[in-house]
DNA sequence: AGTGTATCCTGCAGGC
DNA sequence: TGCCTGCAGGATACAC
């Protein structure tokens, strides 16, 4: 679910909250969201400050005193809101974990599916996870000749090559798609075909998405919410996402849906020829 | 190396 | 109304 936009947003309203709030006490509903045991996890979290909240792709980073990090990673459905007063919020239907914040808040963390986890890392475990990491989009480091030269070393569908993070970080099932239709690619092409002008048309569709989505607090279908529980808005502003079999909004043909990797793609057959 | 398949889960829409 | 199937923003592990 929530790809960069979604998560770039919550990150930004925790960042803006969260800061200089201790954890006092932990309680975990959903054991499976983490990947040690509760008790220990409850054990090191508890009394540590919340020093700043960044994100690294789709990964949502809490930087703790002790130093460490607390990684979540909000899978399909997970939800992270903040609720800065005494008040908790209404009980969640999907219960995952509870942050009971010094001197006053809740972090609450809901999963549904729960295919979500939150791990606690130390400085160097992150800086290793982290490595493992494609480059961020939207930094103005990825240069045009950087991402063509990485394109040049896969033979695998651009689709697929784009959704996996060690390529680049934080593009998810809907920016692919909506990038490759700014960018005027057909999702089957593989990577090494792309000539160096179809690269810069492609990072330059990504970054432009990228940006009106996090404008727009990112893409609602059905799950994601913000920190402060909103919805995002940029789901009116898709252009193949979801469009099979509706005119494309460029040349009314129809908006075709394929299946790479066993997850959707879509595309317009004629904005985006597979052979040039 | 790349691809298809399966897995972890729950909920919802659509067909009958 | 109920039952069944397929599908969903992600990530990983496996066999070929």
């Amino acid at each position: 679910m929530p790809e960069l936009p979604e998560v770039e947003t919550i990150v930004r309203h925790l960042a803006s909250g969260l800061p200089g709030h201790r954890i006092r006490e932990v309680r975990v509903h959903q054991a499976d969201l983490l990947d040690t045991p509760p008790d220990g996890f409850c054990g090191d979290v508890a009394g540590q400050e919340i020093l700043a909240v960044s994100r690294r792709g789709k990964n949502i980073v809490l930087s703790l005193s002790r130093p460490q990090f607390l990684v979540v990673n909000l899978g399909m459905t997970g939800r992270l809101l903040f609720f800065p007063g005494t008040e908790g919020g209404s009980p969640p239907s999907h219960p995952g974990l509870d942050f009971l914040l010094e001197p006053t808040g809740t972090l609450v963390y809901t999963d549904i599916r729960r295919f979500g986890r939150l791990r606690l890392l130390s400085p160097g475990a992150w800086k290793e996870e982290s490595a493992r990491l494609g480059p961020e989009p939207l930094q103005k480091g990825l240069s045009d000749s950087t991402f063509h030269q990485a394109l040049q070393r896969s033979r695998s569908p651009i689709r697929s090559w784009l959704l996996d993070q060690r390529n680049i970080a934080g593009v998810g099932n809907i920016y692919a798609s909506e990038a490759l239709f700014r960018g005027g690619i057909h999702p089957r092409r593989p990577a090494d075909t792309l000539s160096f002008q179809e690269g810069k048309a492609l990072l330059a569709g990504l970054r432009a998405v990228l940006r009106q989505a996090v404008q727009a607090r990112g893409t609602t279908l059905r799950d994601y919410r913000t920190a402060t529980g909103e919805e995002g808005n940029f789901a009116e502003a898709l252009r193949v996402y979801g469009r099979n079999g509706q005119p494309c909004l460029r040349c009314k043909t129809p908006v075709e849906r394929i299946v790479l990797g066993n997850r959707s793609a879509f595309f317009c057959s004629r904005c985006q020829p597979e052979a040039p």
